[in-house]
DNA sequence: TTATCAATCAATCGCATGATTGAATATGAA
DNA sequence: TTCATATTCAATCATGCGATTGATTGATAA
């Protein structure tokens, strides 16, 4: 007869020490159950915000944008601090993106209706050719690859990869006049779930440009410790 | 004046592909946000168990189980089959381990509580050198180390790292007498937060053989698709 | 100081979740 | 078929969470 043990922590002798670890991390799990907390956080992984400017960005109210950032702060998720009259937030760890990418993967993976949400929204995103971050930084230096940023413009002052282009979408035909064709084009966008960049690509491929798109966006890319470019 | 725009996937136009995504992401993130249900998806990562065993393993009463795990099961994070009477479960994919570490990576990392906790009860944690999955697999092959499985015997039943011996903690001392003293000794067992490994490897070292401890746990080693013994 | 603005707090309502109990399925064995 | 066993379902209750409103704190600027 199989016997499984109660417990690696011993939780018969010492109160429950696991216990209340589990509980933390439930806590922390549960900051992240909420749709507009995710959206949060996603706006949070391009950089820091004011309560104000993540109220606008997502359309909820002013105080539950508030109440939702600090259940988010409670669960370790955020950090805050003050400039002036305003509070910003910010992601507390750069870890945290890694746990949004972890999520999704297996959300990918597993809930049928993730896979087909992605299939209608993302159908192109095998075509695309998606570009590495080591690839782009090799390329970007022995290749002269034309890098594009297709945030908007706040999003791109306020950070962006080495050298990047700022296109926003109506800008784009604009750009596809004057860009180089006699180089490749990466594009780049928040990602995750931002299809700025996919469009890009597809728009440039239309025009006869090569474009591939960097499989990740802004957020890992800083999250990775990467060179930032301000301003 | 800075402006965000709505979106990256035009909310506006589309009605909300982004939003329906992140109700999915929030979900899975909720069917992770509670304590008994961490706690299930611990004992998962060991193997298949049934409702029985679970129930039995964490204390809890048996049609409460029941509904956790059918929680966890519609978030995505586990898989049934039926073999008799029984209905196992399982983790529904490799990838909930790594979740499942990214959860406890920031929460170590950015959660007060969980820093105490972590320091009363693994004090040792950084002392006992843990060698990596990579190293093991290089030193198992060439140094000819002894490797340890502190688990239950159950456990390690039904799955362990190939040429692990077997040797609960109450075996321990009997162990002792009979290791070999010119080998080094790597003691494993469930990974994370379970104990049983830093207590195997302090006694051995106590005992003056040179004792480490693998990095991660045998959920991870089987995530990560490397060979396992059976029986 | 006062006025103003950003953000939080407090109180309320409605709804979802978790625990518990007992009944209902479904499978395999007698 | 009937019984026993493993699991799920259904009903209930208490509690907690999310949204909304309006009041309050804290910091800057006049």
């Amino acid at each position: 007869m199989i016997e499984y043990e109660t417990d690696g922590l011993r939780e018969s002798s010492s109160g429950s020490p696991k216990r209340r670890l589990f509980a933390q991390l439930a806590a922390m799990a549960r900051a992240l159950g909420h749709e507009h907390r995710l959206d949060l956080l996603e706006q949070l992984g391009q950089g820091e915000r004011t309560v104000e400017a993540l109220a606008r960005h997502s359309g909820l109210p002013f105080a539950n944008t508030s109440q939702h950032l600090q259940q988010l702060r409670r669960g370790g998720l955020v950090a805050t601090r003050r400039s002036g009259k305003h509070i910003l937030y910010r992601l507390s760890d750069d870890a945290v993106p890694g746990l949004l990418a972890a999520l999704r993967r297996v959300a990918e993976r597993n809930l049928a209706e993730v896979q087909q949400l992605i299939a209608t929204h993302f159908t192109s995103r095998d075509n695309l050719e998606p570009v590495s971050r080591e690839e782009l930084l090799i390329r970007l230096r022995d290749d002269g690859v034309v890098l594009l940023d297709m945030r908007p413009e706040g999003e791109y002052a306020a950070g962006h990869l080495p050298g990047a282009l700022n296109v926003t979408p109506d800008q784009l035909d604009a750009a596809i006049q004057t860009l180089p064709r006699d180089r490749e084009i990466v594009a780049y966008c928040r990602g995750a779930y931002c299809v700025l960049s996919f469009e890009a690509v597809e728009a440039l491929r239309r025009s006869g440009f090569r474009a591939r798109r960097l499989e990740e966006g802004f957020p890992e890319w800083k999250a990775a410790g990467l060179a930032v470019e301000v301003a």
